[in-house]
DNA sequence: ATAAAATCAGTAATAGTTCTTAGTTTTAAA
DNA sequence: TTTAAAACTAAGAACTATTACTGATTTTAT
C-alpha cells in the first residue's frame, strides 16, 4: 500500500489547488488533460478518491448526484444554487455544537455531520428580480 | 398536469407510510411487488418522484449514493449508521436557525439547509466494543 | 541495475435512475 | 352511460456517474 509517486496525481492535486469552484471529476479530467492528453478518466477519479482518502482533498456530496472536489480541507460550509448549480464556501462560525444537540436523546455515537445551505446565489437573485 | 387516481401510486405511498426506516426505491419496489406483481420498476421511480414534488414524501439525499423516502414530511433530522447503512430518526429541537448564520455574510438568497449526522447507531456500537 | 509493488491507459462493467413506446385507466363532459 | 383526452402503465432501452479489470509502464527500495 505505500504509495507512489505519480505525475498524474500531482497535476490533479495541483489543478484542484487553483479552483475555489468545488468541481467534479468529470471538469478535472477535462482541464487536467490539457496538460497530459493522455490521462484517463479512471485515473482522475482513483486519484480523486484516493487524496480524498487520505485527507489532502474533501469529496462534497451535495445532493445533486455528483461529487465535487475541494482542495480546501479546513472545517468550512457550503452553499449550492439551485438554479445554476454553483458551489461556494460560506464564511460563517463553526455550528459543530449541533452534534452535541443531536447526540444528547440518541442511543448510538455520533462522529459528526454533513450540512450545506442552499438558494439563489448572487447572480441568480439579479437574474430573478430583473425577470 | 391534472393529477389522476391511480392505484400504483396509492400502493406507494401506502407502504411507505408504514415505514420508519427510510427505504430506498429498490426496497419500495420488492414490497410493492407483494401486493401488485405486476407493477414496474420505473412506475416506482415516477411515482416517489411525483410524491416528492407535491410534498406529500421526502426524498432524502444521504450521501450513500441511493435515494431514500419519508412518508413523514415534518421536518426532522437523520441520523445514517456509516457500518450498516441504518437510517434513524434523531428526536432534537429545531436548529434552522444556523440559516441566518450562514446567510449573515452571504450575498445571494438562501433558502434552506440540508443537515445529516453519521457515526454508529445503538446496535452497531455494541459490535464494537464485544469485538 | 533490477525487481516488486504501485500506477497507468483503455475499456468493460455496474448501479441508480430516467426516458421511450405502445397500450391501458381515469375522469370530466357530452 | 358512452367517449375521448389526458394521465397513467409495464417493459425495457438508454443514460450518467462511478468502479473494476486488464496487461503495460513507472516508481523506488535494494
Amino acid at each position: 500500500m505505500a504509495l507512489k509517486h505519480s505525475k498524474q496525481r500531482d497535476l490533479i492535486k495541483e489543478f484542484l489547488m487553483t479552483r475555489k469552484d468545488h468541481p467534479t471529476a468529470d471538469v478535472v479530467y477535462m482541464n487536467v488533460r490539457q496538460q497530459n492528453p493522455n490521462i484517463s478518466l479512471g485515473t482522475v477519479y482513483r486519484n480523486l478518491t484516493l487524496l480524498a482518502d487520505i485527507g489532502e482533498i474533501a469529496r462534497l456530496r451535495l445532493g445533486d448526484g455528483v461529487d465535487h472536489f475541494d482542495a480546501d480541507t479546513s472545517p468550512h460550509y457550503h452553499f449550492v444554487c439551485t438554479h445554476c448549480g454553483s458551489v461556494i464556501d460560506l464564511e460563517m462560525d463553526d455550528i459543530s455544537e449541533i452534534v452535541a444537540q443531536a447526540g444528547a436523546n440518541f442511543d448510538g455515537h455520533i462522529e459528526g455531520h454533513v450540512t450545506y445551505f442552499y438558494g439563489s446565489c448572487s447572480d441568480c437573485k439579479k437574474k430573478e428580480l430583473s425577470s
